[in-house]
DNA sequence: TCATCCCTGTGG
DNA sequence: CCACAGGGATGA
């Protein structure tokens, strides 16, 4: 499932291949995103692709195409159809971009100016994070995944930026020490970025590939997601499972104390 | 603030 | 063969 990593991963992937250059055609194999058809003038340049949150942005002149991957969403670069359920291809002169979401819970539209309301990026400043931490009472677990306080945050690094901070997920945000709040701070721009260096996660279920198909090597880094009942790779304690906000939560009970 | 819905492949 | 996976929009 991808969230800020795999998004990354993906934009820097793909942006070589499509920054500068001209949309050709855009292609629409699912009824759900016939919106797309004539929402662009083509061909179109290109002029930026990036990342907000867990959103990726085709900037054109003066329409944004905004798509969001959900669960199951690639982005995959390629010269030939990939195998998959394919909703949607850019096609480029020299290859295209296949949009292939085999559950169709991503998206897809033409905008004229982005808008979500997502809070800040948690790779940049975070001197604004205790004060916000303080004001909810909210599970932090949950404070973590609210796109609307902290933007691109999934299920899966909130596992693990919890665990790396030594906190329990259904700890209120408020009720943090000076302490906690300081090794949060640190913990969620370093899973990030590390888990940025493998290429993001794909888990057994091979759910997450790069833009050319590849795996996510932060797999092999985690320490409780999707772990019930294994060891814990620091002390050894059973790694235990619960639901909070719905979601499945994952946490050492020593550690994370 | 919390439940429901959207989807479909997969594990149990 | 059914429950589950879950981000985000939506409505209660």
């Amino acid at each position: 499932m991808p969230e800020l990593p795999e998004v990354e991963t993906i934009v820097r992937g793909l942006r070589p291949h499509v920054e500068g250059h001209l949309l050709q055609t855009v292609e629409v194999h699912d009824p759900k995103l016939r919106g797309l058809e004539g929402a662009l003038p083509l061909p179109s340049r290109v002029e930026a692709l990036f990342r907000r949150g867990k959103y990726v942005l085709f900037r054109f002149r003066d329409r944004t195409l905004v798509l969001h991957l959900r669960m199951s969403g690639q982005l995959l670069w390629a010269e030939r159809k990939p195998a998959g359920r394919v909703r949607l291809v850019l096609r480029f002169p020299d290859g295209g971009v296949y949009f292939v979401d085999p559950r169709r819970l991503g998206t897809a539209e033409v905008v004229k100016e982005f808008r979500a309301d997502l809070g800040p990026e948690p790779l940049g400043n975070l001197a604004w994070l205790p004060g916000e931490l303080q004001k909810s009472r909210t599970p932090v677990k949950l404070w973590l995944l609210d796109q609307r306080k902290i933007a691109g945050i999934g299920n899966i690094y909130a596992a693990e930026i919890l665990f790396r901070s030594g906190i329990a997920p259904d700890r209120r945000a408020s009720s943090l020490t000076r302490s906690e709040v300081r090794r949060l701070k640190r913990a969620i721009p370093e899973v990030l970025e590390e888990a940025i260096l493998c290429a993001g996660t794909t888990l057994s279920d091979g759910g997450y590939r790069g833009p050319r198909g590849e795996l996510g090597a932060f797999a092999c880094e985690l320490f409780v997601y999707g772990r019930e009942g294994e060891p814990c790779r620091r002390c050894g304690t059973s790694i235990e499972r619960t639901v909070l906000g719905g979601r499945g939560t994952f946490f050492c009970p020593r550690c994370q104390g």
